[in-house]
Order: structure tokens, then C-alpha cells, then sequence
DNA sequence: TTGCATTGATTGCACATGCATGTAGTGTCA
DNA sequence: TGACACTACATGCATGTGCAATCAATGCAA
């Protein structure tokens, strides 16, 4: 290994490591908050924020689908959180008529203002962690 | 909510978006190909990372405090991978006589060896993973 | 010395995740 | 029409995680 390389290989590390250090600290502050308050974690506010994008457009209803191209979870993992999503209100399940394998998925209205509520505190979150120097957590 | 607040939110987003996909997408490709080719998680490899780079200054030894402030896991999702590490006979455990609630881990020589072969992909991966646009993943 | 708060690490538990699989619906080709 | 490959989503299962509780050791103060 080269000089070269060896220098490269040090700055992917750090580049890494960093974004490492940025990841747990935004992620654990915002499960943390958005738990504590709004009942929700990182990825069910990332849901429904998605959804809540789409409304002008879509109306709010989007396939389980295009969420999961969306969002980073594996399909497994995204039936199971709008499951937990559909249990709590925030959102419906329905067919789709157009192609019956499909599941839309539409933001309540209850969905929606959970969501309106939640958003600043997820700002302020990524604010705070994003800018300022990382705090530790888990 | 003036324009400017709702301009530095959307870049807010914009921007922890973008580290999220680079997150997911190293992460996952890390675990998969570690995993698949030495066995080993992301974080497994970078706990036996932190120990080798402690060799030369503290012959492969840290303390599990020590470890945790570097690797982004809580407490007792350090202790079971230092115990699958140890499972697997590539740390050892001993008990710190200064302080004896204290626990080192021990890099072995198996564990070097181990390190030293996962390394290159590692790195090829980083490499490709936070260079590149990202691919999906999970 | 005794008592008590604090620290370091492990463990019980609940839960979210991914992989593999299952099930239903779609499209194609003969 | 029937067989077959493929897609969309849900579910069984094993596993990794964090929180809270636990246990042992330390340090400090009375």
C-alpha cells in the first residue's frame, strides 16, 4: 500500500467516522424528542413527512411503494411502521383498485396535525445536531 | 414562519436527507460485505479498528469505557458484541486490577489477523459507498 | 470503620429490524 | 384458457438494540 493510498484510505476513515458521529447524534436526539412528545420515532415522522408532501399533489396517499424508495427501511420494516402508524391513527391502509396488489397509504387528518406539531421540534433537532459540534448518545 | 426560517428548514432537511442515504447505503453495504466475506458486523469491525489502533500505544488493550466513547453504541450493545467478539476468540476479557469493576478488551492474535484481512474491503467499500452517489439499500 | 452516592459493566426485557418466505394479484406467452 | 414468471405487500423468525434494573467496586464523608 502506498503512501498515497494510505493517506486516502485515512481521510475515508475520518470522512466516515465523522458522518458516523452525525448520524447517532441526530438520530438519537430525535427518537429521543420526538418520542418523549410526540409519541414518534425518527422513521415514523419520516413517513409522515412524506406523506404530508404529497398531499398538494396526491392528496396525502402515496404506495407503500414509492415510501419505501423513499425511506430507508427495508420493506419488512416499512410494513410493520405504517402498521404501527395505522394503530395509532395517523394514517389509513387502502386498496388500491387500479393494480389490488397495491397499498396506498393515506395521512389522516389526525396524521396530519401530529405531524404540524412534531415538525419544529424536528428542525430545532436537526438544528442543533446538525450545526453544532456532535453531542454523544447511546 | 418567515421565508427565511422556511428556507434554512428546507435546507436543514435537504441536507440531513442526503446524510441519511449516505448512512444507509455505507452501513448496509459495510454489514453486508464484512459479514458475508469475514463475518463480521460493521460495528464488530470497528471495535477490533479501535483496538488494533491502540497496539502500538496500549498493546491492542482498551477498556470497555474506552471503546464506548468511540463507537456509537450504548453500554449494553457494547458489552454483547464484545461478547460475540470474545464468542468468536477474537478479543479476551480480562479484569483491570487498578480499578476492578473495569474490564479490558484485548485484542488476540486472531483478531489482528482478522482485522488485517477485512481491512482492504473496508475501505474499498467506503470507498465506493461515500465517493460515488449512493445506491439503495434496506 | 460505616454509610451512601457514584461508576463500570452485565443482564432482563420489550421492540424494531432484516432476511426468507408466503400469499395474492398481474402480465405474458403459447 | 392455462402455465409460469414476476411484483406488491405481509408475516415468521432470528437477531441486535436501548432502557431500566442489577451487581460489584470505588470514593468520600461522617
Amino acid at each position: 500500500m502506498s503512501e498515497i493510498d494510505a493517506a486516502e484510505s485515512a481521510d475515508l476513515v475520518a470522512a466516515w467516522r465523522e458522518l458516523l458521529a452525525r448520524h447517532a447524534a441526530t438520530a438519537c436526539a430525535l427518537d429521543r424528542e420526538l418520542g418523549e412528545r410526540f409519541g414518534l420515532g425518527m422513521s415514523e415522522f419520516e413517513v409522515l413527512e412524506r406523506l404530508a408532501e404529497s398531499r398538494d399533489e396526491w392528496a396525502g396517499k402515496l404506495r407503500v411503494q414509492e415510501l419505501g424508495e423513499k425511506v430507508h427501511l427495508s420493506q419488512s420494516a416499512l410494513s410493520r411502521l405504517i402498521g404501527r402508524l395505522e394503530k395509532d391513527g395517523l394514517v389509513e391502509r387502502h386498496m388500491c383498485t387500479e393494480d389490488r396488489r397495491g397499498v396506498f397509504v393515506l395521512l389522516s387528518e389526525v396524521g396530519w396535525q401530529r405531524y404540524q406539531e412534531a415538525r419544529p421540534l424536528h428542525r430545532a433537532v436537526l438544528r442543533r445536531s446538525l450545526m453544532g459540534r456532535q453531542p454523544s448518545c447511546g
